[in-house]
DNA sequence: AACTATTTATAAGA
DNA sequence: TTCTTATAAATAGTT
């Protein structure tokens, strides 16, 4: 819809394409917009210029929610790390053992002082402190990219003062810190494998801390 | 552009609304190819209508990969692994059944407890693992350098070295054993949850084992 | 689901 | 870049 029809296909001049990729970005997201309010639908728009730069839309919901009600219905994605906390123990030893090791101790289970409903508690409360904290991050950064990088160091010290007060009220009330310990660790290994799968760039614990912890 | 022209509401009548939806997500959704085909761009919209029903697009990535990029900008990796084992029980069984099935198993009497040799080998084993992929991790992050992802870096960092000081302090005054049971428990609830879910081949245990334990 | 009168988006030009 | 404008494209209301 310009002076002439185009071609669906790349624009091979450099100029003509940024500008067409700017002003079709925009023309993207006001339809969207349009989409999201005339019929009271929940929209997202990613866009990554091919510098990597990112434009987004997203309404009807906080993007976040949008995202996370897609990952929801996911397929082949390896998207949990409770699925890459599912794989590890095959390196560790074979199926046929660990199915050994695991019937074993469930047709015999040891008196254990630690609760489950412990930890299931603080996984729970975890899990809802972050998620609000990220869903809060998300809705900030649609505002605003340009003060992006501001609002995302106060969301993070937020969080993480949400963070630990739970985990230390937690701490302060559990006698039995170990199986925390444990899942700590497979967490940390299911996010290096993910991260370094993938190539992102975040990080754990450092090494010398976790060292520390394993010995 | 139409026969007139539309306010920028939410259209009142169901039908209308419905037909204007179904138009307009597919008018998005090629104004989305286009762009990402024109201007060799990544693009992803995701579109919910009322009713919860998804439609996608994306192009130039997988809609997998869009979204994994989006989520790096977003969150730490570690955040969604705490949130996705807070939340896993969830859909297999409702959170008090759960509950009350793994502290049946785990208030019964003991009478086979793993050595701590055992325990001390599950450890190394563990270590060994996170080394590696650690290793792996590190040279993918020499490829990459991103101002902004430094600086989340460093916020990742310092959040978690509090957080582990905090862990750490408290590891040191324990010396109780590790509950292999339970680490066991989660794994097997979180692969049934992933094979029922998504209808995945067995990794661990398979399923009618496993079935046949928690009940 | 088609049709068409109009509005809207945008390609090229300034 | 921004604005202008001719034209292509999308679509609201109709059939």
């Amino acid at each position: 819809m310009g002076r002439r029809k185009v071609e669906m296909k790349r624009i091979e001049d450099k100029s003509s394409r940024q500008v067409t990729f700017s002003k079709r970005r925009n023309g993207l997201i006001k339809k969207a917009l349009e989409l999201s309010v005339l019929c009271d639908a929940k929209v997202a728009v990613l866009v990554f210029s091919s510098r990597g730069k990112l434009y987004q839309f997203s309404k009807g919901d906080s993007l976040a929610k949008v995202l996370e009600r897609y990952r929801s219905r996911l397929d082949g994605e390896i998207d949990s790390c409770l699925g890459d906390v599912g794989i590890f123990p095959r390196n560790l030893v074979s199926p046929t053992e660990l199915v050994q090791l695991v019937e074993r101790h469930l047709d015999s289970p040891s008196d254990d002082e630690f609760s489950v409903s412990d930890l299931l508690l603080l996984e729970k409360q975890l899990h809802t402190a972050l998620g609000q904290a990220r869903a809060r991050k998300a809705e900030l950064e649609l505002e605003s990219i340009n003060a992006l990088h501001e609002k995302e160091i106060m969301l993070k010290k937020e969080k993480e003062m949400v963070e630990m007060k739970v985990v230390r009220q937690k701490f302060s009330e559990s006698k039995n810190l170990i199986p925390l310990k444990l899942i700590y660790l497979l967490l940390q290994i299911a996010h290096l494998k993910k991260t370094s799968e993938k190539g992102i760039h975040s990080r754990l614990p450092n090494q010398q801390t976790t060292m520390n912890l394993l010995h």
